[in-house]
DNA sequence: GCATTAGTGAACGGCACCGTTTAATTGAAC
DNA sequence: GTTCAATTAAACGGTGCCGTTCACTAATGC
């Protein structure tokens, strides 16, 4: 019934104009990016990537949506892990941090924050996919520690911002624009939003 | 001494050569900006601009100088008012996000960071007139607060950093990808970020 | 006057790329 | 084998824009 007579499109070669389409989206750039360019990259003729996806646009918003299912998988804190709520939280934070502040990150960031511009749905999804996802999944572990009582937090998806945020600091900031930040800068960081975050929210 | 001979350059073409290329280039973005059309904006002839600049990137650059000249005059906090500390905290965080928040300036740094990536000077430039300045501001303000018995900070820098990623939470990400935040979602931020930030570095 | 430099308008060469078309080939289903 | 659609290579029309050149005019210093 769903069969559609003659040959089927290459779902592979799909794949492979998709990978070819982030790399070189995500690496130089939208307007730097042409059609020929990703169609060589993936071994595949130009009309192709014009049937399966219409458009230079529609190509990308494909490859973000992509990158997007990549990233969704990235977000799950397991709650019931032990260490003390400072072990815990010192934890999620570098790993959070980690992911972040990898270059490739930098960059789809950029990419995705300068096409949001011509159309919105791009930065939504990424929200979506990305940091909402993220935040979710923070307040629900504060949640949880709320209830163990190791926690009083009032507002966990406030709180859950404010710890990301100042897990972030301005060392966010500056890798955006250029400058690089060490490690050490970033444990710092870490260290220092973990002591402000319990300042504030510890359980008396 | 220093007089050439010939035909002076003209400084108000060159003023209004700038005006329109930052008007083109953080409107319109870096690639979609042509140089004819600034030419035709600023009522000059495109051979001025190449006279007077040599080069597309190199006008963008001068355009982005121009515009942190600007912002320079900004980031002046007042460290002798009155008030409470918690009074003084609200206030400069309302002030610091009210700016950072303007669409223009959120428009602005979507284009200083896409360039800074083939231009890392342009980020840098960018860093040391904006951000930086304000860090720097804020933290003379801590130590204020702290030699008036107000605050007990140890690290300025860090905690002013922990200021404002309070007060910008993720209202930020919210904004560059292109969801709309609220007055009332700004306000509430504000608050919770002196709540906590109070709870850790208040003087006892 | 004259030399020198700045600015104008128009045209040009050149390049890169999008999106389409054409004609021919390949692969699956019936 | 026939039918239908996907795929391909090549070429084309069209566009947009950069950066340059040329001949000409305008302002300044001597």
């Amino acid at each position: 019934m769903k069969k559609k007579p003659g040959r089927p499109s290459d779902q592979a070669k799909r794949l492979a104009i998709l990978d070819a389409a982030s790399r070189a989206f995500f690496e130089d750039g939208f307007a730097a990016t042409s059609i020929e360019q990703v169609a060589a990259e993936a071994g595949v003729s130009k009309v192709t990537i014009y049937n399966q996806f219409g458009d230079k646009r529609a190509l990308f918003t494909a490859a973000v949506e992509r990158e997007c299912e990549k990233m969704r998988g990235y977000f799950c804190i397991d709650e019931t892990r032990e260490g003390t709520i400072r072990e815990r939280l010192q934890e999620i934070g570098k790993g959070m941090i980690a992911f972040l502040s990898r270059p490739e990150m930098i960059q789809f960031e950029r990419r995705i924050a300068a096409e949001t511009e011509v159309e919105p749905a791009i930065g939504h999804a990424f929200l979506d996919a990305g940091p909402w996802r993220m935040k979710k999944g923070f307040a629900a572990f504060l949640s949880h520690a709320n209830s163990q009582g190791d926690l009083k937090v009032k507002d966990t998806i406030l709180a859950a911002e404010q710890f990301a945020a100042l897990c972030k600091g301005m060392g966010d900031l500056d890798q955006r624009f250029g400058r690089d930040v060490s490690d050490a800068d970033r444990a710092k960081r870490i260290n220092g939003a973990v002591d402000v975050f319990l300042a504030a929210y510890a359980a008396p």
